[in-house]
Formats: C-alpha cells, structure tokens, sequence
RNA sequence: GGCUCCGUCGUCUAGCGGUUUAGGACGCCGCCCUCUCAAGGCGGAGGUCGAGGGUUCGAAUCCCUUCGGAGCUACCA
C-alpha cells in the first residue's frame, strides 16, 4: 500500500468520542492549513478502535464539526481515497503485516507477563526504587523455541518491541520544537500488539502515517514525549521518519488543561452558542500562531495562504472566550443579511414565537442580572410552522433586521433577546426598571413626550420613514424646550419597552402605523391612565 | 522519582545581539461621535521580557544556575 508522496500529506486522526474539542479543532485548522498553504493533501482519519465509544453516531458528530468549520479534506470518510480505507478498524490487516514484518527483523517479541504481574512490579519500584523505570524486559530473554511453544499452547501474550541495545540517543526533527534528543536507555519496550491481538495507539498510528505517506505529523503537544518510541518503531520498520510538528496546549483561564470544568469545551457548543465557524477557524489559528504579529481579523484565504510552521508557538496558551466573542462579533459585522438570517434561524425563531400570537400589553419585571440560566424549552411544530409562514410572508423583514443588530451582536444568540420587540405587534412589555427610570423619572415631561412623539407618528401626512419620522421628531425638541434625549427615550420604552433597544425609527419603520401607535397607547394607558 | 518541554503587559502575541524609550490585538480607563446600547475614531494605564549570575562595547534575544508551570512515564488514545 505504498504511496507515491509527492509533496506534503499530512492527517488529523480524531477519536469518535462524542464531541470535536477545542484543542483538536485547533490540531485540525492546523493540519488543514498546512495542507492549503502548502499545496498538499489533508487527511482524515478516524481512531475508532474504541468500540465502546466509537459509533456510527459519533463518527458523524465529528464529520459535522468538521464540516461546520469548513474544513474540507481531500481524503478520508465520505470522500475516499487512494490510501484508504480511512478507518482503523478496517485497517486491522496493515498492523498485522507490519508486525509480521517486525517478528521477521527479530524487532519484536512475544510477552507473557500479565497485567497484574506487570501492575505489581510497578507498584513495587515505585516504592522502592523511586520510579518505575520500564518494563524490566523479563520475556526479551525468553528462548525463541520455549515461546513459540507457549504461543502454540494458546498462552495469552502480547507482542513488545525489542528496543535495540546501545541505541544512541534517539533524535528527530520537530518543525516546531526544533531538534529533540531523547536518551534510548530510558525507552520501554512498549507493547505493540495487545493480547487481544489489537495494536496499541503507538503502533497504530506509525502503521497508518507509514502507509498513508504521511509527511508531516501535526499533532498535540502531549505527544511529544510518544515521538521517540514511534520513531523506534518507524526504524524497526525501515522506514523514513516524518517531520514533525507539537503544538502546544490549550489551557482554560485558570491555566490549567482545557476541560469540562471550564464550561464549552467542543466546536458543537460554541456553534449552538451561536458563534461564526469563521471566527472559530481565525481564533483558534491565532492560538499559537502568527501571520506577523500585527494582523488579527483574517480569512480563511490569508490563513490558508500564509500557514507556515516555524510561526508556531511552544508556548501553551489560554483560550480566552472575551477575545473569541469580540472576533465573532466582527464577522457578525461583515457577513451580511441574507447569510445573518439564515445562520440565525433558530434564535429568530425564538424571538418570533415569544410574540406570537400577540400577548396583551405589560409592565414585567426587570430580570436580575445573575438571572439562572435554565433551558428554554423547544419550540413546538405549530410554533416552527408559524415561524416559516412568516419568513415566507415577509422575508425582506428579516433582512432588515440584520442591520439592527450587526454591530451590537458579540453571537447570533442576541438576537433573541436584543430583537423580541420587533414581534410584539400591537403590544409592549414594559421593563419596570426602564419605566421608572424614563417613564416615570421626576421633571421628565415623559407622557408630554409620549404624546408629542405620537402625533408625529399618527399624522398621515408623514411617510412612513426613518428619516422623516426621526427628523420630525427630533423637531419637537424646540418647541416643547426638551432635550433629544428626554424626547426620544421615552418613546423608546414605549415602542421597545425597554431604555436600552435597537435604533429607534429605524425599528419603528419596520414594522406597521398601527402597531406603534397601539404601543404607545398601551404604553401611556398602563403607566399614566391616560389615553 | 525518571524523561521532555515551556516561561515577553491580566489574556493572545511580535521580537531571532544594536533600527526597542519592548510593537500589535482583546480586555480595562478616558475623550469624541450620539435619541439608548453598541459600533467607529482618538488617547491612556498596564510587561524591564520568571529570578540570579555570566559572555559582549551592547541581551528579551547567547551560556550557566535557579524557581515556577506543563506533558509523558498504561495491554488509553
């Protein structure tokens, strides 16, 4: 299965356990971008050879992350390929004829010693010795004959690699780390083949880079100290070591490994939280690489055409979530209506269902600040259907909502929330503090305001538009000897039911006459008793 | 314990012996803009480059020591 490796081929090898997480999609962009940067060939490749975790199911979660990010590859699931097949569950027979290979060469050895042997001996050196030093090599000494013998008896073993003796210090390049030099006394005889006849991640992995011409080897950080041993294997095998690359760790705030503690922790979360996978590809790059140190906002195109990686970093880094959101709200701001709606669907359909059918008009509470989160509940059929109507009905609505919020959005999940108002129809609910605070402030004039501001609005003689609205309002600020201000924000609660909105007529000509004067109506009914 | 790696503003980073009074970005503070909130513009605080020794005319950049952090040390991946 040898393959003609003309130019770079590198792999990203997830496990199907669930979800992508943060620090392999940052493996995976940077694989990928190699790959792009370098004109050569992206790999996937799946590790299933856990099978009490790698199902069907999950192989598809991480296809989809993968897909959610954009980042295509050029061989493996779905897409095939010359070096397949791109499981490695089917690829049982390439480790088994690389074993074989390795009995022939006298690289590897039959073990008998048990796990619990082993567990004890371990626990006995630690003790005594102050650190377990390896494998103390017991069945290397074996005769050849008296172990075949008890392999043909049926003796359960495992198969180790026979690390040679008086083995220099085992050296390799790392593109990242630069020459690393490891003392051969310290390697183990590492198992190769479990008795279940299973080979280990460290055979694996060295059977698959081998046989799929794997170039460069792009990977975690915690690998680094499972090159040398892989090197030895790459040896026994006769084969050309890659180049490799470690990336370093991504730790959570605390400065600890990135876990679960930490809150979101896989692309799947961040999608649902209603982050760009463009932001998430341009974060997660910057993340222990540089362009030139300068640039910060980049496309995939310039990440993808720049890639290289002697600019990255050793040093582990902390994934700051202030920083992703402040980038995602910058491709909020860039990525137009039309893709805006569509990525936006679900959190508008919340908005969407919260007004309708229209509820009567309230003041409600203000939510505290530390409000607990809970889990809103799905939307229904009948709820999703009426939602589709509407978009149907009037999709350049939705369009116009884009730039209401564009540049107010750190997620698309905003919307939900920063939006609500614009599907109240005729009716408001007013935030208890915004009324106390504007409505009902002493000396504010607000009801003189509320009352001005909607002559304006009812008057037929005024188009039905941003501009003339905004500017004949803005004309009762003379006359009436008010601050713009205490003019318009009353009518901001009143509209919006809330102090803090969208931009007001901008809003307001979206939707119809009717409905704002309604509004204020009910607005001016439940705060003053007056019509 | 052993092996290995890392250490520049709070965070992500630039820097590869002199062009550096250590640059950019997020965050923070202030000002401007302004009907709110943002966005945007401008400005500011914040690192003496983990510490201590060298080498050198000159070091964040080279060497040594030291401290701190991390990873590996499985019939896990």
């Amino acid at each position: 299965m040898a393959q003609p490796t003309s130019g770079v081929r590198v792999r990203f090898a997830p496990s199907p356990t669930g979800r992508l997480h943060i620090g392999g999609a940052r493996t995976a962009i940077y694989n990928w971008a190699f790959a792009r940067a370098t004109g050569g060939t992206f790999i996937l490749l799946i590790e299933d050879t856990d099978p009490e975790r790698s199902t069907e199911e999950n192989v598809q979660v991480i296809l989809n992350a993968m897909k959610w990010l954009e980042l295509d590859w050029d061989e493996g699931p779905e897409v095939g390929g010359e070096a397949g097949p791109y499981f490695q569950m089917q690829r049982m027979g390439t480790y088994a004829d690389a074993l074989e290979q390795l009995k022939a060469a006298g690289a590897a050895y039959p073990c008998f010693c048990t796990k619990e042997e082993l567990d004890q001996k371990r626990a006995l050196a630690e003790k005594t010795e102050g650190g377990y030093a390896g494998y103390d090599r017991t069945c290397r000494a074996l005769d050849e004959k008296e172990a075949q013998s008890r392999i043909d008896a049926g003796e359960p073993h495992v198969w180790r690699l026979a690390v040679p003796e008086n083995h220099g210090p085992i050296e390799f390049e790392d593109a990242v780390y630069g020459h690393m030099s490891f003392p051969a006394e310290v390697m183990d005889d590492m198992i190769l083949v479990r008795s279940d006849g299973s080979p280990t991640y460290n055979f694996a992995v060295v059977c698959d880079d081998v046989n799929m011409g794997i170039t460069h080897v792009i990977r975690g950080d915690d690998h680094l100290s499972n090159t040398p041993k892989q090197v030895l294997i790459y040896e026994a095998l006769g084969k050309p070591v890659p180049t490799f690359a470690h990336l370093s760790m991504i730790l959570g705030p605390d400065g600890k490994k990135l876990s679960k503690r930490h809150g979101a922790t896989s692309v799947e979360e961040y999608r649902d939280r209603g982050f760009l996978p463009d932001a998430m590809v341009n974060f997660l790059a910057l993340l222990g690489w540089s362009l030139d140190g300068e640039t910060t906002i980049m496309s995939r195109d310039v990440i993808c055409g720049n890639f290289s990686l002697d600019r990255v970093t050793k040093k582990d880094a902390v994934f700051d979530e202030t920083k992703l959101s402040w980038m995602n709200g910058q491709y909020i701001q860039k990525m137009g209506a039309s893709e805006w709606v569509r990525k936006s669907w679900p959190w508008l359909a919340r908005a969407f269902s919260e007004g309708y059918p229209y509820m009567h008009s309230a003041i409600i509470p203000t939510p505290e600040p530390d409000e607990p989160s809970t889990e809103p509940e799905p939307l229904t059929e009948e709820q999703w259907a009426a939602f589709d109507d509407d978009y149907a009905a009037h999709p350049a609505f939705y369009e116009a909502l884009y730039p209401l919020v564009a540049e107010r959005e750190t997620s698309l999940t905003e919307c939900e929330s920063k939006l609500a108002y614009m599907f109240w129809g005729p009716c408001v609910w007013l935030d208890e503090k915004s009324v106390n605070k504007i409505l009902r402030k002493e000396g504010a004039r607000a009801e003189e305001a509320l009352h001005a501001c909607r002559a304006v609005l009812a008057d037929e003689g005024n188009a039905w538009e941003c501009a003339v609205l905004e500017q004949k309002c803005k004309d009762l600020a003379e006359p009436l000897d008010m601050k713009l201000r205490n003019l318009l924000q009353p009518l901001r609660v009143a509209f919006s039911g809330n102090m803090v909105s969208p931009p007001l007529f901008e809003s307001i000509e979206l939707l119809e006459r009717k409905d704002v004067l309604a509004r204020i109506d009910a607005c001016l009914d439940i705060v003053f008793g007056s019509k």
